[in-house]
DNA sequence: AGCACGCCGACT
DNA sequence: GTCGGCGTGCTC
């Protein structure tokens, strides 16, 4: 007899070890490792993962698999080591992590019934809510306020019985198609038999006599100018039958993608690239850093080095940030590759992305290009991965398994034996440090393609305009420059990292800043909606007009906001159009790409928005770019906001100026001497990385540490502190002297969602029982985690410290 | 996570 | 004496 190792579906410390199943004889082809199976665990049903089929058990007492859930395997060996070594690396549940690697919709839904067993012995209280049905909704004797004790004794009497029923969420979507019934002789003598008044009759089954096959039912209509009340009724003769047939939805069906050629390469291109081709051709695992400035050509680097790839009968995988998973992108890898691409992002709707997840798994594609969840494609036979924005923070999942796609991406590498290539104009300053100490491959390309400069930047020290009486937030050199542009019928960028209309709304009188009650934030006020807004949960409140603490009237907006500044450019600059793109107006789906083709086509002069206009976007008329205040980002409680802000920099001035006219990069700022925004307006990377090596070496950060962050949080501030102290002090125990433990510390949210958080960071350079110590700490508080609402989350290599 | 089992207080 | 409250522990 056949048993089946199976992780199943309940996400506890308990729970995370296989449980042994008996497979049944009708079962024993079918089951293979990496299926998903319904078994029964205690008194119900859960889903589960079969990681290992084998022969013996320690176990006496097996139950039997229940059923299976799929018909091939739908995690490849690889996978399933692969989620191991997460689950291990980042101390979260198997489960979590193999849920991790699949589209949403092939987790399990539950779903438990009331069967009669019985009709005449049932209690009339149970008669009446069956109501002559032989099954119900264990749901709807809920709502019905059923009597749980009589539900058990009926139960125990035979009288009814409870089924437990695990399904996929999984869906395919059909269409319609209409085909012929009868051979095409009948359907030839059957036109004889219509009414000569039924033209449209004769006039289908005739196409039919010429096209026999298939055709989509909306097709036929629009194809022979009819409804379906024509075609029923030769469905009804049985000349004509309707067929379900199986369809990918297809999210990018509406456009039509210019097939490209390979173009001509540059010489650093081409110098660049070499390494890489011969990388794939000798199958070495290596990791190369492509550090090429912005619009230097990375892309036609990667297309060509798949292309390669392709040849060679393998696959290959891209990782773009979410936020920059632009339309303008997919043109390029659909127009190289065509029908061979399937693209993975989070715009897609869920059944969308099961669609191009299913290509991939039935190896339809040979390219996927997708965010951070896209390393996991199920492919089989890798010849390169491709991250691109390899600094982008996204990449770091930022719940468990909080594991790094570029990690992922090394263990694939070298379970694949192919290369890797991390591409950035701005590296993260872990990656520069490992290519100069040769643990990378470094590859540069510092020139922009045709030879065209990056625009000049200039600093506008915001001091001096507050100084010149200018209060508005745009200086007077910004304004000339914008309205420049504006006349000569250019376009102008403009970045703000803030949504909404102002950062905060303060009392003047007592000086109040309107706080959520539950995180102990600011709120941000919404000028559309009227609304204050916590940007951290749910809250949100109407504008008060009288401050809720002196009850005086005089409030008053603070900070700027993507709302304020666009209502402040159509003051100073009534006749330029704006489109504004942030969080906001871009939640409907499409809404992205749509503002984004409307500013392409020229409908309005000046783009506004945050972050998701930072990268990627190529405009030939935009000439002039304008960061309005780079400060906000410049002070957040981040090791790495140095970093961040030169890397924001270098990529929105990145955006102006890429084609034949010379574009202008402007930034707004109170510090306009700090080193970031100095040398980010020298494009001096070299100098930058210099600089903040000094400071991480000297400050004790990553590259010269590891970190790792654990944060406590509880309803109980006192509680919260208490358990982050004893953890600090049982790591300070067991970990090796070399290691820095710090803490315990209020995080910098303190409060969010009414639970106060405190941390704990270690520093270290190599502590190889890390992870044995942290997994029995955990295992120690796993009675209070549970019974008391306590959680500690810990991050390794942590990319955000909020 | 669910669900059963079991041990204590307030009731017909 | 019983009903039902929730704390505790198990699920192959």
């Amino acid at each position: 007899m056949l048993i089946a190792q199976v992780i199943v579906d309940v996400p506890t410390n308990q729970t995370n070890h296989t449980f042994d199943y008996l497979i049944p004889p009708p079962l024993e082809d079918i089951v293979e490792k990496g299926m998903r199976v319904s078994v029964p665990f205690g008194p119900r049903k859960v889903m589960g993962f079969v990681l290992d089929v084998v022969s013996q058990s320690e176990w006496d007492k097996l139950k039997d698999i229940d059923e299976v859930l799929d018909i091939h395997p739908i995690l490849t060996e690889e996978l399933l080591e692969l989620g191991k070594w997460i689950s291990e690396q980042t101390t979260s549940f198997y489960i979590q992590t193999f849920q991790a690697m699949l589209p949403q919709v092939l987790k399990a839904s539950y779903k438990k019934e009331i069967e009669a067993l019985t009709e005449v012995d049932l209690s009339p209280a149970f008669q009446q809510l069956f109501a002559g049905r032989a099954v119900i909704d264990y749901q709807e004797f809920i709502e019905r306020n059923g009597d749980h004790k009589q539900l058990l004794e009926e139960v125990n009497q035979g009288h009814l019985h409870i089924n437990y029923i695990v399904k996929s969420k999984e869906t395919n979507k059909t269409k319609t198609f209409v085909a012929p019934n009868k051979d095409l002789l009948i359907l030839e003598e059957a036109i004889e038999d219509i009414s000569a008044r039924a033209k449209k009759q004769k006039e289908i089954i005739e196409y039919f006599i010429q096209y026999p096959e298939p055709i989509e039912k909306q097709e036929l209509f629009k194809k022979l100018q009819t409804t379906s009340s024509t075609v029923n009724q030769l469905i009804k003769k049985d000349l004509l039958k309707t067929v379900e047939k199986k369809v990918y939805r297809d999210p990018f069906q509406a456009e039509h993608f210019q097939r490209t050629e390979p173009l001509p390469l540059s010489k650093q291109q081409q110098e660049a690239l070499d390494p890489i081709h011969q990388a794939i051709d000798q199958a070495e695992n290596e990791v190369f850093l492509l550090h090429g400035v912005t619009g230097s050509g990375k892309t036609e680097v990667y297309l060509q080095a798949i292309a390669k790839v392709i040849e060679q009968g393998q696959e290959a995988i891209v990782l773009v940030p979410e936020i920059s998973l632009t339309p303008q992108m997919v043109q390029r890898f659909k127009g190289r590759f065509g029908s061979q691409v399937a693209v993975l992002h989070s715009a897609l709707s869920p059944g969308e992305k099961f669609d191009e997840w299913t290509k991939i798994h039935k190896k339809e594609v040979k390219v996927v290009v997708g965010a951070r969840s896209a390393i996991f494609a199920p492919f089989e036979n890798i010849g390169i991965i491709i991250i691109d924005e390899e600094h982008e923070t996204s990449y770091k999942q930022d719940e468990q398994p909080r594991y790094h796609a570029r990690e992922i991406a090394k263990w694939r590498g070298t379970f694949h034996h192919c290369p890797i290539v991390l591409g950035s104009a701005t590296p993260m300053l872990e990656s520069y440090a490992r290519a100069k100490k040769g643990v990378y491959h470094l590859l540069n390309m510092p020139d922009r393609m045709n030879n065209t400069e990056m625009p000049p930047v200039e600093v506008v020290d915001m001091r001096d305009e507050l100084h010149a009486g200018n209060r508005s937030m745009f200086s007077r050199r910004l304004l000339e420059a914008i309205q420049t542009r504006i006349d000569r019928g250019e376009q102008v960028v403009l970045f703000l990292n803030r949504r909404g209309y102002s950062t905060f709304v303060m009392c003047r009188e007592c000086g109040e800043v309107m706080k959520c009650p539950n995180c102990d934030i600011a709120l941000t006020y919404h000028k559309s909606s009227h609304q204050l807004k916590c940007h951290y949960c749910d809250y949100q409140v109407p504008m008060v007009k009288e401050c809720t603490s002196c009850g005086s009237n005089t409030i008053r907006y603070f900070g700027t906001g993507t709302q304020k500044v666009e209502e402040s450019l159509k003051e100073h600059i009534p006749e330029a159009t704006v489109i504004r793109m942030d969080v906001d107006t871009t939640r409907r789906k499409g809404s992205h790409k749509r503002l984004l083709e409307q500013f392409g086509q020229g409908k309005a002069q000046i783009l506004l928005g945050t972050q998701m206009i930072a990268k990627g976007l190529d405009f030939a008329n935009v000439t002039l770019v304008g960061v309005l205040a780079i400060d906000t980002m410049l002070h957040l409680p981040d090791f790495r906001s140095s970093e961040k802000t030169f890397q924001l920099l270098t990529q929105v001035s990145g955006r102006a100026g890429r084609h034949k006219l010379p574009g202008e990069v402007v930034i707004q700022t109170y510090t306009p001497e700090h080193y970031s925004i100095e040398y980010a307006s020298q494009y001096n990377y070299q100098q930058f990385f210099s600089q903040e090596m000094e400071m991480r070496r000297s400050f004790g950060y990553p590259p010269y540490y590891y970190l790792t962050l654990i944060t406590v949080t509880h309803a109980n501030a006192f509680k919260a502190e208490e358990v982050t102290r004893t953890i600090c002090k049982l790591l300070f125990k067991h970990l090796s002297p070399d290691a820095r433990v710090l803490g315990p510390t209020p995080s910098p949210m303190v409060r969010i969602n009414n639970r106060y958080r405190y941390q704990c960071m270690v520093k270290y350079k190599d502590e190889p029982n890390q992870r044995d110590i942290i997994r029995k700490i955990q295992q120690h508080y796993n009675e209070e985690v549970h019974r008391d609402n306590l959680t500690i989350q810990v991050d390794f290599e942590p990319y955000s410290f909020m």
